[in-house]
DNA sequence: CTGCTAGCATA
DNA sequence: GTATGCTAGCAGA
């Protein structure tokens, strides 16, 4: 007869957790969880030789139990970060053992444990489940026996009577009366086990016991009368399903042998070190004492001859998906040039083709032209898929060399960011921490500081050692990575048709770069710094001395040390303050505030825009090409930097004027769109909320209609101050504030604003249930989403500390939102890109100024992108409410507004 | 030369 | 109250 085991590893997984100590490795990271359940599965192995066995763990998602009753397991706390964190890796290992691993979505572990015994005994097997939950006891039969690894308990048929005092048939039953605390499904009340097993043994049934319910005594029996409504809906609750689809059948359901290399990364990052010498060595036989001999040699070689560049093209062209690297010259991605590039096609090997080197003895590489030549029409071919780790940054030093990357697939970078945003994605730490290998940095072979030498310059051997593990390590880290991301097909949706589609819109985006008047920015600096010489002067006479008006230290002690101004608050560091803030409290009583304010706004214009500006104008093109991060910001937004584009002032009038510097060549025009109201429409969709989807319904003044609300009148009536008001509250509910944040905005007391916060949430419940949710969700999985399943990683929502718990929940209720924007605009900028290459345009996507994007436009296709523009933009999702663009035109940025 | 703080520009 | 990047000043190399 064979064997099935099913392990119910999500039981056991609490059990250990709460059970263990405190493990952690070096680098802190909690273990005790992963050790308690891998011991556990170990002694199974040994003890049951099983043919078929499966490890199950709940998945995520509502299941039908949740949908039947909302309360179901609602008592239950959040599961804590330090256990959330350790399901990774305890799958991980799992699957290395050679375990078969379940978690389907949407269906409890133990309904596919009950459906895989029924399949079993169907098929006429033995099943042995191995459970720490007394309601597992309702799937044994003749052919079905539990085993407790934990108390080395061991229940059939039999067991279970003399356990439970009712057969397994009746332990649904039983449990509908008795309850089950452990899920919140209540039982009848005053009734625990004794008056169960009673009852079922005289009525026999729960059904039968229903039926003669008139006929019981006692109080107990009043409760009873009482529960009939309830407990059938919590028999079925109760009832594990042995009929739910499952994603494999039995037959997949046979271990694999020991992925040893794999197993031997995981104990080396998890320390457990006792099972890392039981491993089998690589290759050589003997145990191996530590993490850098318990990996193959890595096998890495230096492509200096034709016949080894032969060799390699040929595996190049014929591999599924190369990992690509390039060497180069300096960080600028316009200017650098390339100095080698290195590739891997299987883990473990990897070349590097330096064609560059130049220092004193340095060897004589394979000719630029010629190799980049016979690279070439693989490095274009998009059917050729390549993987790298931010390859946005190669395909502009291909671009460099007037070669066009194609092809690319995959980006460890984007991986990384999609699957935990709120982490540092550079490849030291991305090699640290998935495959606990300490790479080379860069500083190891080229020295830091004023000392670091270009890479051209570093010697082969190490230029070899350094660039072929960027590229294995690549290669090792998409194994680790993509397999995460694939499970889940929302995040396989974000990463595949958002993330590295839109990598390639920013390299177009960077490369066309934006055009700058220089000479009108460089006017506006010389009157800005006469002005700025003026208010100088002014301020030498009120404070009686000069001093540096840039510095905070010195108007510190020129205003509340000489001058004996009332100090308003403190810096974080304890010093008084002397920002916007405080400068304007103080201006209404004193000059020099004033002065200040005036003199900080000119000179931040001056040395941020006016005069850098032109300085980073690109010689070679005589544009300036900024670079987007696309894996820096937590909510999935882009940033812009070198220079940042995505800050360029526009609230004052004089900042406008450097907007009028943002201009296209002749004969084109810029072209602006901007989402309208983006963030607010998507807080109407998530929180379905009647009465703010009925006002973008209708197209409403927002704003307006918000204040409407709050002050009881019609639209019309609304005044003025009404609407800033209300605006106020509109912006302050995407930032997940409070009353008291709401107090110091509004320049009101606490108490009116709390006022003006419930007044709003009676108007609109729908948010008030929305944010609630959002936080619960935050503190339950430690993640929020966006409408399209990106992640947002929350990791202090559960933080001791007060005051930052309270900060990651404001973060947890603008994430949705933000992140949310920050996906439609990507997809736009996909869907405009892709309008225009596919119908030849000659217009430029230019800027994106996240809910806005911005394109240089020649007038021959000037009305059909001002038609078009809007339309894609509002088209690439329907969510609950329409998404609106807006759409402007002029000879510069300003203008187009 | 590097790293930190304060302050401030945007959405 | 959310999310960023950049500047100047300043302290410790």
């Amino acid at each position: 007869m064979k064997t099935l085991l099913l392990v119910d590893a999500s039981s056991y997984l609490y059990r250990a957790f709460h059970a263990l100590p405190d493990l952690r490795n070096r680098h802190n990271e909690p273990t005790g969880a992963i050790y308690g359940v891998l011991n556990m599965l170990r002694r199974l192995h040994q003890d049951y030789q099983a043919d078929y066995s499966a490890c199950v763990f709940d998945a995520k998602g509502k299941t039908f139990r949740d949908e039947l009753y909302p309360d179901y397991k609602g008592q239950r706390p959040p599961m804590p970060p330090d256990l959330v964190a350790q399901i990774e890796p305890l799958h991980d290992t799992i699957r290395a053992m050679g375990w078969p691993l379940l978690a389907v979505d949407g269906v409890e572990a133990d309904d596919v444990i009950g459906t895989l015994a029924r399949l079993a005994t169907e098929a006429g097997m033995r099943t042995v489940i191995s459970t720490g939950d007394k309601d597992m006891a309702q799937l044994v039969n003749g052919q079905v026996t539990l085993i407790n690894t934990m108390s080395n308990e061991k229940l059939d048929e039999e067991g279970v009577a003399r356990k439970f005092g009712v057969p397994p048939a009746r332990i649904v039953d039983y449990l509908a009366l008795v309850g089950d605390s452990a899920d919140n499904v209540p039982g009848v009340a005053k009734v625990g086990p004794k008056t169960a097993v009673k009852w079922l043994s005289q009525y026999h049934t729960l059904d039968n016991l229903m039926a003669h319910a008139r006929e019981v005594g006692g109080a107990a029996g009043e409760n009873l009368r009482n529960t009939l409504d309830w407990l059938p809906k919590a028999r079925e609750l109760l009832t594990i399903r042995r009929d739910v689809p499952l994603p494999v059948g039995l037959q997949q359901l046979t271990a694999e042998p020991p992925d040893n290399a794999r197993l031997r990364e995981l104990y080396e990052r998890l320390a457990f070190k006792t099972w890392l010498r039981e491993l089998p060595a690589a290759g050589t036989g003997e145990s191996a004492p530590d993490a850098r001999a318990t990996r193959p040699d890595p096998q890495y070689e230096t492509i200096l001859d034709e016949r080894l560049l032969t060799h390699w093209l040929t595996r190049i062209e014929a591999a599924e998906l190369v990992s690509l690297d390039t060497e180069t010259t300096g960080l600028d991605p316009m200017r650098a040039r390339l100095v080698g590039i290195s590739f891997a096609i299987t883990p473990h090997q990897a070349a590097y083709l330096p064609l560059a080197h130049h220092y004193a003895g340095a060897p004589q590489q394979l000719d630029f032209a010629k190799t980049l030549e016979r690279l070439k029409p693989w490095l274009e071919n998009p059917a050729k898929p390549k993987l790298g780790q931010n390859l946005k940054y190669d395909s502009h030093i291909f671009a460099n060399h007037g070669i066009a990357l194609q092809g690319i697939t995959h980006d460890t970078l984007l991986q990384s960011y999609v699957l935990e945003s709120h982490k540092t994605h550079d490849m030291d730490a991305l090699a640290a921490r998935h495959l606990g290998i300490k790479t080379l940095t860069y500083a190891e072979v080229a020295g830091k500081g004023a000392k670091q030498i270009g890479f051209a310059q570093v010697a082969l051997d190490t230029a070899t050692a350094y660039a072929a593990e960027d590229a294995d390590i690549t290669l090792q880290l998409h194994h680790n990575l993509y397999p995460q991301i694939s499970r889940d097909a929302r995040l396989d949706f974000i990463y595949r048709e958002i993330e590295v589609p839109v990598s390639q819109v920013l390299f177009h985006v960077e490369r066309n770069g934006v055009l700058i008047d220089s000479k009108l920015l460089a006017n506006q600096s010389r009157v800005l710094g006469e002005k700025m010489l003026t208010l100088e002067q002014e301020a030498y006479q009120l404070a009686g001395q000069p001093f540096n008006l840039n510095s905070p230290k010195q108007i510190q002690e020129i205003l509340f040390g000489r001058l004996g101004l009332p100090i308003k608050k403190k810096t974080p560091g304890g010093a008084p303050s002397t920002d916007e803030d405080v400068l304007q409290q103080l201006a209404l009583d004193y000059p020099l505030p004033k002065i200040l304010l005036d003199f900080r706004g000119l000179s931040k214009l001056k040395s941020t825009y006016t005069d850098k500006l032109p300085r980073m104008v690109d010689p070679a093109t005589g544009r300036v090409h900024t670079s987007y991060n696309q894996a820096v910001a937590v909510t999935g937004r882009l940033a812009s930097a070198d220079p940042n584009l995505q800050n360029i002032p526009v609230r004052s009038e004089e900042g406008r004027h450097i907007r009028e510097a943002f201009i296209a060549p002749p004969g084109s025009r810029i072209v602006s769109a901007d989402y309208s109201q983006i963030e607010l429409r998507i807080m109407a969709h998530l929180s379905g909320d009647a009465n703010l989807l009925r006002a973008f319904a209708a197209g409403e003044d927002i704003h307006r209609a918000t204040a409407a609300e709050i002050f009881s009148c019609t639209p019309l009536e609304v005044t003025p101050e009404q609407r800033r008001y209300a605006k106020v509250i509109n912006f302050g509910l995407i930032y997940g504030m409070s009353s008291f944040g709401l107090a110091s905005q509004l320049n009101i007391d606490r108490s009116a604003a709390q006022a003006y916060m419930e007044r709003y949430f009676e108007r609109y419940p729908g948010v008030a249930r929305y944010m609630e949710h959002t936080r619960d969700m935050a503190k339950r999985q430690g993640y929020v989403e966006t409408v399209f399943g990106r992640r947002l990683w929350l990791p202090e929502i559960n933080a001791a500390s007060g005051p930052r718990r309270q900060a990651a929940e404001r973060a947890a209720i603008n994430a949705p939102m933000q992140g949310t924007a920050a996906d439609l605009i990507k997809l736009a900028m996909i869907a405009v890109h892709r309008w225009l290459q596919e119908e030849k345009m000659q217009t430029l996507l230019v800027m994106q100024v996240h809910d806005e994007l911005v394109l240089e436009v020649p007038q021959a296709e000037l009305a059909l992108v001002k038609h078009e523009l809007p339309r894609l933009m509002a088209g690439v999702a329907s969510l609950a409410v329409p998404l609106v663009a807006e759409v402007g035109e002029g000879a510069n940025w300003e203008q187009a507004h």
